[in-house]
DNA sequence: ATGACTTCTCTAAGAAGA
């Protein structure tokens, strides 16, 4: 069984602790990282590789930082940092490596408020660029995960209120369909597929508003697995103890539990 | 509501997040 967490931390130096404690309690093989908020070298690394995990960065001053952890002395080799065409390559939001016999790629996807704005236009973009690197993933037909925070909430129910978020970049009807035409290639959306009728499956909870108390969330984690990955899926879910933390991330982990090959 | 909360950083009130 390969065990893999994605997880936005929102700010790695902020949250190391939290990050340390579940790397400890939880013990994933691999886990994805974004939101570091800080250049590799700023980041205190020795410490995560000191939790018995090699590492992998690709990072940037005060926002965005993407990463890989690999736990134990198993492979983690680059492939790529930043995708193919990426319409602003200083902006870190993407990596991607093979690890444990898996194509695993890290992604923070531009958030793009607010709409109407050059930054909606590169949350567009930016996707389009995804759809492509996703297909020319497909074609290798091996088991490939796209994990990450997509900022994308893909349909109504996975949001606690339509309304409230009716007029925000994470849901509106261009975001959708170009996530939508990614699943299309034939990706599969674990979370999804493992909870088909939980209307609650939430993976993002605001620090404003008592949103965590009131379980005011929305589902914008996602992993997407090509068919070579499906057919080994055995779990998914969502580790929302963690959002109740002291000095939590405003995400939770999600987690994916593939068989062996 | 030019807010709320939390992170980062040019450590102030500001930018950005979602």
């Amino acid at each position: 069984m390969v065990n893999i967490v994605s997880f936005n931390i929102n700010g790695l130096r902020a949250r190391l602790p939290r990050l340390l404690e579940f790397l400890e309690r939880e013990k994933p093989d691999i886990v994805c990282l974004q939101e570091l908020k800080g250049e590799p070298d700023a980041l205190p690394t020795d410490q995560v590789e000191a939790a018995g995990y090699k590492a992998l960065w690709h990072g940037q001053k005060g926002f965005n930082g993407v990463a890989f952890l690999s736990r134990g002395d198993g492979d983690l080799k680059l492939r790529r940092a930043g995708l193919p065409d990426d319409p602003a390559p200083e902006q870190a939001r993407y990596i991607e490596a093979e690890a444990h016999g898996l194509i695993v790629a890290s992604i923070y996807l531009p958030n793009g408020n607010p709409v109407g704005s050059e930054k909606f236009g590169y949350k567009l973009e930016w996707m389009a660029r995804l759809e492509q690197h996703a297909a020319a993933l497909l074609a290798e037909e091996r088991p490939v995960v796209l994990a990450g925070d997509y900022n994308v909430i893909p349909e109504d129910r996975d949001t606690f209120s339509v309304k409230a978020m009716a007029h925000d970049a994470l849901m509106q009807p261009e975001s959708r369909a170009a996530l939508r035409r990614i699943v299309h290639q034939g990706w599969t959306d674990a979370l999804r597929q493992v909870h088909p009728d939980d209307d609650r499956l939430y993976t993002f909870w605001d620090y404003q508003a008592a949103a965590w108390p009131r379980d005011a969330g929305f589902r914008i984690d996602h992993f997407l697995l090509s068919p070579q990955a499906a057919d080994r899926l055995a779990g998914a879910g969502v580790h929302k103890w963690a959002r109740g933390e002291e000095k939590a991330s405003d995400h939770a982990p999600v987690w994916l539990q593939l068989h062996d090959a």
